[in-house]
DNA sequence: CCCTGATTCGC
DNA sequence: GCGAATCAGG
């Protein structure tokens, strides 16, 4: 490949939008990251000497997707007011045990993708014998059920490491993947490798 | 270890 | 000009 006009206009407006250089690499395809980072030198874009911790930038930016293809009505704003209770605490006496932090693990807060598994051919059901233990546990509460937090990864954020089990509509812009750590060169995590992956005799009855 | 950008240097 | 190899760092 070689940096066509349109090619070079988009590598500018994604370093301009923040992406890393091996997403703008994915992004363009053929291209490795050093290759875009190269250019990106020799068309003297602005350098990015911050700090930014590698893994958490990714997932501030690159987000945002405008491109809607607008209607000829205007479709009317359902206002967005709704700001979450902050719930604050009562400042005096706290409660020594009390405030039972969530998981925080990762995912600033991504609003709700728990949503529909997109078309996803298995139906999974809470149910014991599938679901063991598990590497990275989170919200064991209700039903002692243990699902792990998936680091929402959109596509070109993804790598040969990272599971690529798919969370939401696949159409929709909030489409996303688990993402977290995949062992040796499967495809998912832990968890959703094992979902995945069912041996007949748990397939049988977790159906 | 995985990822980031920066720089070098042979092609 | 290009980009793999390498360096420096979080």
């Amino acid at each position: 490949m070689s940096w066509t006009d349109e090619r070079i206009d988009l590598l500018k407006r994604l370093w301009g939008e923040g992406q890393s250089a091996s997403q703008i690499a994915g992004q363009l395809g053929g291209v490795t990251r050093n290759a875009v980072i190269g250019k990106v030198h020799r068309l003297k874009l602005d350098s990015r000497l911050k700090s930014a911790t590698a893994a958490e930038m990714p997932v501030l930016v690159a987000v945002p997707k405008p491109s809607r293809p607008v209607l000829v009505e205007s479709v009317p704003v359902p206002a967005p007011e709704i700001v979450a209770a902050p719930r604050i605490l009562t400042p005096v006496q706290a409660t020594p045990m009390q405030a039972t932090p969530v998981p925080a693990t990762t995912a600033p807060s991504r609003p709700t993708l728990h949503a529909v598994m997109g078309a996803n051919a298995l139906k999974i059901e809470p149910e014991e014998d599938v679901l063991g233990e598990v590497e990275t546990i989170a919200e064991p509460r209700p039903s002692g059920e243990v699902v792990p937090i998936s680091r929402n990864l959109t596509l070109v954020q993804l790598s040969e490491r990272t599971c690529k089990w798919p969370l939401g509509d696949p159409l929709s812009a909030e489409f996303r993947f688990c993402g977290n750590h995949s062992h040796d060169a499967s495809p998912y995590c832990q968890y959703h490798a094992r979902i995945a992956f069912q041996p007949v005799s748990e397939r049988r009855r977790a159906r």
